[in-house]
DNA sequence: ACGAACGTCAGT
DNA sequence: ACTGACGTTCGT
């Protein structure tokens, strides 16, 4: 909730303080302390979303409730894991944020990531990064489709000023910005080597 | 491994 | 539609 300092990386990128805009981050002093699961987050086993609305005991919002693993990174219902005794370790800093019991029951104590990948942020004050996509616990790979639809959100590259070629779907690039698009490529070829 | 870039989400 | 900003990808 803090204002803008108006100083930091951040902000000095963004256009309101005459930057170009391109890297979208938050002001270094109003990062957000307690980060929630987007809303398109469902659990790793049966695919439905926190339903911790739905009951009024504080046990049963929990056991209904998303819980991310900092370990593992799947995130579960708790009642979906039938798991024999074993409690997971509750990150109370951090909504919808544990150390799951499957990670616990084996040596995977706090800093081994099992994918490296997918950071939040540790008990210590550093930032780092947490995510959510699923990923196959120890076996399978993800086919990682590298053509189109399966496409992750995120970012692809775009250049520096702005290739404006797109395919046919949206608004089919006019000839003139098709040329450029070309000129560009040569430029790149060129500036190859 | 780090940091810039950017698509996409979430809120208005 | 517009805005802020998160999480992923890519260049280095
Ligand atoms: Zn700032
Ligand atoms: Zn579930
Ligand atoms: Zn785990």
């Amino acid at each position: 909730m803090r204002t803008e300092c108006g100083e930091c990386h951040f902000c000095k990128d963004m256009k309101k303080f005459g930057g170009p805009g391109r890297m979208k981050q938050s002001c270094l002093l109003r990062q957000c302390t307690a980060p929630v699961l987007p809303h398109t987050a469902v659990c790793f086993a049966c695919g439905e979303a926190g339903k911790e609305d739905t009951v009024e005991s504080e046990e049963e919002k929990f056991s209904l409730s998303l819980m991310e693993c900092t370990i593992c990174n799947e995130i579960i219902h708790p009642s979906c894991l039938k798991m024999g005794k074993s409690e997971g370790i509750i990150n109370d800093e951090i909504p919808n944020c544990w150390e799951c019991p499957k990670c616990h029951k084996e040596g995977k104590t706090s800093k081994d990531q099992g994918d490296g990948l997918g950071k939040r942020r540790m008990d210590n004050g550093e930032v780092s990064r947490w995510k959510l996509t699923d990923d196959p616990p120890p076996s399978k790979k993800k086919s990682l489709s590298l053509d189109d639809t399966t496409r992750q959100d995120g970012a692809k590259r775009k250049k520096e000023k702005d290739l404006p070629q797109e395919s046919a779907s949206k608004k089919k690039a006019s000839r003139a910005e098709q040329s450029t698009a070309v000129f560009s490529f040569f430029s790149f070829l060129i500036s190859w080597t």
